[in-house]
DNA sequence: AATGTTACCGGAAACGTTACCGGTAATACT
DNA sequence: AGTATTACCGGTAACGTTTCCGGTAACATT
C-alpha cells in the first residue's frame, strides 16, 4: 500500500469543499465557518496532513530556512552551528549546513545550489581558500541576507559577527611577555585569511607595546594543519633564532608544535612557552596542559543567528552591522612560569 | 536595483520562443535545434539563470537531496558526515544536515520537517533519547527510502551501515585480559542504545572467552559524558571491588575516567588500564597515551551514503541490507604493560 | 420591497518547472 | 502526386499551495 501523502486537495475531496476553503481553515485565517475550520482540522489530523513546503515556498518566495556555509566541522565550527541552530529554532527557522571543505570550489557551488530557492538567506565562514567573493556579491545585488561569522569575507561590507582576533592575538602574546619570553614566534594561518591576519596583528602591537622589536623570521605562515605546525617548529627550533616561545592560532596547530618541542627533549614551560588557540575541551588534559585563547563559539553563533533574522524580518538589507565578540585567554602549565595575573589561571 | 533572478519565462520572452522550448533547450533534450539550443543556451549564461530548484522538485517530485539526521556533530559524527558528503556528491544529491541534539523531540521534528518534500529520503542516527520507532515507521510505510548508520533503530527492519561493536567491545577487553588485567570494569552508554549494548556483549564474550567470571558490579551504565564517567569511576574506584581495568565505550567517557584515576594518584598501565572507544585524535597526546578502539568512521558514512543511492535508484525499498564494518584497536601506554600482540601498538 | 451588510465559500490565477500531446512544415519514400 | 517520416515547436496540464476576486445566500436596514 502506498500511502501518498494527502494533500489540501485530498481533503476539499472527501468534504466536498473546495481547496481554498481547505487552506483558509488550516491557517487560522478570517472569512470560514468555525463549524467547517473544525472538522478540516479534524479530518487532517486524523490523515496526518502536512503541508508541502516545496509548493508553500515557491508559492510565498520563502523557505524559513537558512543556508550556513562552514569549511569544515571542527570543534569550533560545530559549537557555533549549534549556536546558530539555537537561534533559528526559537525564530521558526530550519538550518542546513554544507561544508565546503575548504575548497573554495565548493563553496560557490553549495551557495549556487542553496540559492535556487532552497533558502531565504546565507550564514556563512569562507574557505580558507576564498580570495574573491563574486560569488557573494551576487547575494548583495539580489538583497538576500546574509550574515558573516567566524571569518568574514574580504573586501565586501557585510554583517558579521567575529570575535576581536586581534586582542586575541594580543592578550596570548602579551600573556607569553609577561611570562618573561621575548623571542616568540608565531604560527600564523593562511595570509589570504583574514583571522590569520589580526591574530597576527595583535601579536605585533602586543610586541610594540613592550618594546620588542618585530622579527618576520619568527613568523611561520603555515596551514592550518597539525603536521605542519609540526614541521615549522622543528624548523623554527632549529633555525639560529630559535625562539623561547611559541603563539600558535590554531589548537591544532599548537598540537603539532607541542609535537616537535617534546621530540626536541625541551620543557614548558620552562625551556618554551606555548600558547594555542580556540581552547578545544582536551588541551586542559595535556601534559603540559597547553594554555590557549578561547573564543565564545556558542554565542559567536547565535548572534550570527539572531542577526541574521533581526536583517530578515526587517528587510533591512543595506545596514552592515557588525558584532565582535571578546576572547578570553586559558593560562595553563604550558606558558605559566610566574603568577603575574592569577585570575586566568586554568585550574581545571 | 531588485534583480529578481531570472527564470525560464524571461528568457522565453526575450527570444520569443515558448516556455517548452526554452525548457527543452536547457536540459539537454531531443526535439531541438541545434541553433535554438544554442542561442537559448548563451542568453541563459549571460543572465546568470539558475534553475528554481523548488518548482523543479515540486515537479517531477524529487529533490536529489538527502537528509541527514545525526545526534551531534562530534569528532566521529561529523567525520562520518564527511563520507557521506562524499558519496551524495558523486551521484549528484545535495546533505543537508540536521543535529538533534540528543533530543528525542527535536529528532521528530526534524524528520517531519524534511519529511514534508523537503528531501528524497534519509540518513540516520538515532538519539540517545530514542526509544520509539514510530516516527521511522512512517517512512516505510510510505515507501521512502532511508539508511540507518552508526545508531540503528530499535526493532525496526532497516538498512544499515554500523560497526560491528560487539566485536569492538571484544578486542578492547581481550586485549586487557591478555595484558594482565582480571577485575574489568565497563563504563557502557545509557541501556537504551543498542551501541552500548552491543560492546558490552563483547566485553561479556571476552570474558567468557578466559573465563572471566561476569561482574554486574563492575557495569555502570551512564550518560555519553565526560563528568559522569568521572563520578562514575571515583565510585568505582572506591568500592570494595575496585577494577584492575576500566573499559569505556567513547573516548570522552575515557577521559573523564583518566581524570579520576589521575586525582586517585594512580598510575597508568600499572595500577589500573584504561581504552577508550573511538579513537579521536587527541588520545594519542595525553600522558599517558590512551588506548582505543578506532571505527573507520568516514568509510561508514560513505557506504552509508552509497546504500542510500543504490536503494534509492533502483527503487528497493523492501530489502534491507545491513554492512558491518570492523573495528580496530589503537593499543597504547594507558593499557600496555608487556608485548603479546605488538602489531597493535600505536607508536605515534 | 428594495437595498445594504455580513458571513462564508468557490473559482481561478500565480509561483517555475517539466511532460505530454498535437500541430506544422519540410523532407523522403513509394 | 500522394503519403510517411522527421524535425521542431507551442499549448496546456500538472505539482500543492496561497491569495485575490467575486458570488451567493441569509439577515438587517431603510
Amino acid at each position: 500500500m502506498l500511502n501518498k501523502p494527502p494533500t489540501i486537495k485530498d481533503i476539499a475531496q472527501r468534504l466536498h469543499l473546495s481547496i481554498s476553503t481547505v487552506s483558509r481553515a488550516l491557517r487560522n485565517a478570517a472569512d470560514i465557518n468555525p463549524e467547517t475550520k473544525k472538522i478540516v482540522i479534524e479530518l487532517a489530523e486524523q490523515l496526518n496532513y502536512q503541508p508541502n513546503r516545496l509548493a508553500l515556498s515557491l508559492r510565498q518566495k520563502q523557505t524559513n530556512t537558512i543556508g550556513v556555509i562552514v569549511p569544515n566541522l571542527d570543534y569550533v565550527l560545530s559549537t557555533m552551528v549549534k549556536g546558530i541552530d539555537e537561534a533559528a529554532l526559537e525564530a521558526g527557522f530550519t538550518v542546513i549546513v554544507c561544508q565546503s571543505n575548504e575548497s573554495f570550489g565548493r563553496e560557490v557551488v553549495n551557495t549556487r545550489r542553496m540559492l535556487n530557492s532552497l533558502v531565504d538567506g546565507f550564514i556563512i565562514s569562507i574557505s580558507s581558500e576564498t580570495k574573491t567573493n563574486e560569488h557573494f556579491k551576487v547575494l548583495k545585488e539580489r538583497q538576500i541576507p546574509f550574515v558573516a561569522f567566524d571569518r568574514i569575507i574580504p573586501d565586501l561590507v557585510a554583517s558579521s559577527v567575529i570575535l576581536d582576533n586581534v586582542e586575541g592575538g594580543f592578550i596570548a602574546t602579551e600573556h607569553l611577555i609577561e611570562q618573561g619570553y621575548n623571542k616568540i614566534a608565531i604560527l600564523a594561518g593562511p595570509k589570504s585569511l583574514g583571522i590569520s591576519n589580526s591574530r597576527l596583528e595583535g601579536y605585533k602591537m602586543a610586541l610594540k607595546k613592550h618594546s620588542i622589536k618585530f622579527d618576520p623570521e619568527l613568523v611561520v605562515n603555515c596551514d592550518f594543519n597539525q603536521d605542519f605546525a609540526y614541521y615549522a617548529t622543528e624548523e623554527l627550533l632549529n633555525s639560529k633564532k630559535r625562539p623561547d616561545a611559541i603563539f600558535t592560532i590554531s589548537d591544532r596547530m599548537a598540537i603539532g608544535a607541542m609535537l616537535a618541542i617534546k621530540k626536541r627533549g625541551l620543557k614548558m614551560p620552562k625551556d618554551i612557552g606555548l600558547v594555542g588557540f580556540n581552547n578545544e575541551p582536551s588541551l586542559a588534559l595535556f601534559s603540559p596542559s597547553i594554555s590557549s585563547v578561547e573564543q565564545p563559539s556558542f554565542e559567536i553563533g547565535k548572534m550570527a543567528g539572531k542577526l541574521f533574522i533581526e536583517q530578515f524580518l526587517n528587510n533591512d538589507f543595506s545596514t552592515a552591522k557588525e558584532i565582535i565578540l571578546k576572547p578570553k585567554l586559558y593560562v595553563r602549565e604550558s606558558s605559566f612560569k610566574m603568577i603575574k595575573n592569577k585570575d586566568n589561571f586554568d585550574r581545571n
